[in-house]
DNA sequence: CTGAAAGCGCTTACAG
DNA sequence: CTGAAAGCGCTTACAG
């Protein structure tokens, strides 16, 4: 690498002190002969001169940059998250680290730890449910907000959706659909808010359902395995010959999917079988044999949401986010998996 | 934000020289008492000092820091991709920037230039094909490792697939499900290797099989749309009724997904109509309708052998990586969409 | 094995 | 409108 140039280089080059290359540099023009300004302009531009963040950062304590935290970086639904984000971020001029936590609140924790090394402006994070305590104390000394997953102490910033009409939406459609038994399938709940939330959504409908004589129940994977879904659609599905309508609900994307692949592998037909509804619409849903009935996120408003808060926080000199808990709409897209 | 405890707070709290506790944070123990060694490893416990890396890469012009710059983030692909990236530089110690550049090479320049003002000790990039030249050039300066596509000039890193080969299965599969017809769509290949190179294989291969009397044709997409890709299909997939066997490939993900939601609309029936074969084994390829024959790359393999060899050069203390082109192979892996 | 000192490339009151 | 000077928090020869 050949030496960088400094600005000094730049002074020199300007006969003007490093003081006020500085100052054009970050625009503050008010305070400058236009003269001085356009020669400074040519220097810069004749030297190919290239501001050092580093140094700036080191000084001003400032970034520019915004740590982004996610649960599981291969779920599509953090994908589209994280597309908000950057694409917020890049319109205020942020640059965003990413990390995968793979679910581990020591990695998160590791991680939050390196970003705070690297001093990051800020905090994008999807909470692996483990850390609470650490980033409701990390939220008082930096901005941070909280995406998809919100945690139980501290008011911190959080943008997420409305997870009780999600599953109401759901358990709306498959009654109407006639279903008599419904069974809801969700990933081990742990401390993760949204998977608890619907959780309880379910249990309060299904309560409410019973009245009506409808059946319900539960069923929570440690971890999710085709041959473990496979083997739950099989005790429960048995039922399809007793004449009763069934419907099955499940709570995230990647249960959907495997859902799907485990009831191909054991032969069921959906809806035939059993009426269906996923989480998360993908790009794909619309394509699956059958195609996919889908409480459908909006995903993307959530990183860009919650981006923007952060930034608007951090443009307004704020040592925290706004604490403000925001709770976006969802959307049932029927398909044909739920066709009676 | 408490004021930062910095490491001369460190070096009097133990009685040191900051150039010792300096040399404790970078591990130098074998130039030291381990008596000191021991004392200073107190101190930094008890006061919960955190260096600072942004002083430490302002002195020691290492950031431990990556950029990765893909083309288009919302690809598959890419993510697969970015997954191995991240996997392997944090089993290094190395976090990575995430730029999307969206298929537009101003974005990808302007991102260089960010990161390369963000001191990052090397580049990962999935290039828009648009900045061959730059590319070149900063590779002259610093290691970069090219995943995906390859770049036409200079010497540089690259791990990508062997795309002839790819063609190659596709069309032998076809041929051996007993097609005459085969037509090969792909997104407007600009300059970006990959495409390029599959719509070459095909004609290198149907020339082949013109031989034979097999008959073949080239579509290119400038946009991927729904309805231009039906549009395509109902011209040639019109040969269904004169008696023709038609095979169509289709040369990425996204384009693939297009073409099956294409079929929907239309209601064609693959692979009562044509047979199908797409590109890139996403993890919903199996399950749709019909489940896809597929060109399977090692996208997570990419990802993580670039992420090494440019990290290998970088331990090395090299200015640039290793300029080989890596080609890895690909798989077909049949499926519904190609039974006959 | 350890310290004093210079310096990485900037920004920021302070003074004029 | 502009400059001199201090300093952000480290690392690195150099000297002992």
């Amino acid at each position: 690498m050949k030496k960088q140039i400094a600005i000094r280089d730049v002074a020199l080059a300007s006969g003007v002190s490093t003081a006020t290359i500085s100052r054009y540099l970050n625009g503050k023009f008010q305070s400058m002969g236009e003269d001085t300004r356009l020669r400074i302009e040519k220097v810069i531009e004749s030297m190919g001169y290239k501001p050092n963040d580093v140094a700036r950062t080191l000084r001003s304590t400032k970034s520019n940059t915004i740590a982004v935290i996610l649960s599981d970086i291969l779920n599509p639904y953090s994908i589209a998250i994280l597309q908000g984000i950057e694409e917020a971020c890049a319109g205020f001029g942020y640059t965003i680290f990413v990390c995968n936590s793979k679910e581990s609140p020591a990695k998160e924790s590791q991680f939050i730890e390196m970003m705070l090394a690297k001093r990051v402006d800020g905090f994008v994070i999807n909470t692996t449910g483990g850390n609470d305590e650490l980033i409701a104390k990390l939220a008082d000394e930096i901005p941070v907000a909280l995406v998809g997953r919100k945690i139980s102490q501290g008011a911190v910033c959080s943008v997420s959706v409305d997870n009780f009409q999600g599953v109401n939406l759901a358990v709306d459609h498959m009654l109407q659909r006639g279903c008599d038994s419904l069974v809801l399938l969700s990933p081990a709940t742990h401390h993760i808010s949204p998977r608890i939330e619907r959780v309880e959504a379910f249990r309060t409908l299904a309560a409410r359902a019973a009245v009506n004589g409808i059946q319900s129940d539960i069923h929570i994977f440690e971890k999710i395995q085709i041959e473990a879904v496979a083997e739950v659609l099989e005790k429960i599905a048995g039922r399809r010959f007793s004449g009763v309508r069934l419907g099955i609900i499940a709570t995230n994307g990647i249960l959907s999917l495997a859902v799907l692949k485990a009831a191909k592998i054991s032969g069921y037909i959906i809806p035939a079988d059993f009426l269906f509804i996923g989480f998360d619409d993908t790009e794909w849903s619309s394509v699956t044999n059958p195609s996919l009935t889908v409480i459908s996120q909006p995903t993307y408003q959530i990183g860009a949401t919650a981006a923007k808060k952060l930034i608007a926080g951090l443009l307004n000199g704020h040592k925290k986010a706004e604490p403000e808990c925001l709770e976006l709409p969802v959307q049932l897209i029927a398909r044909d998996s739920t066709l009676r």
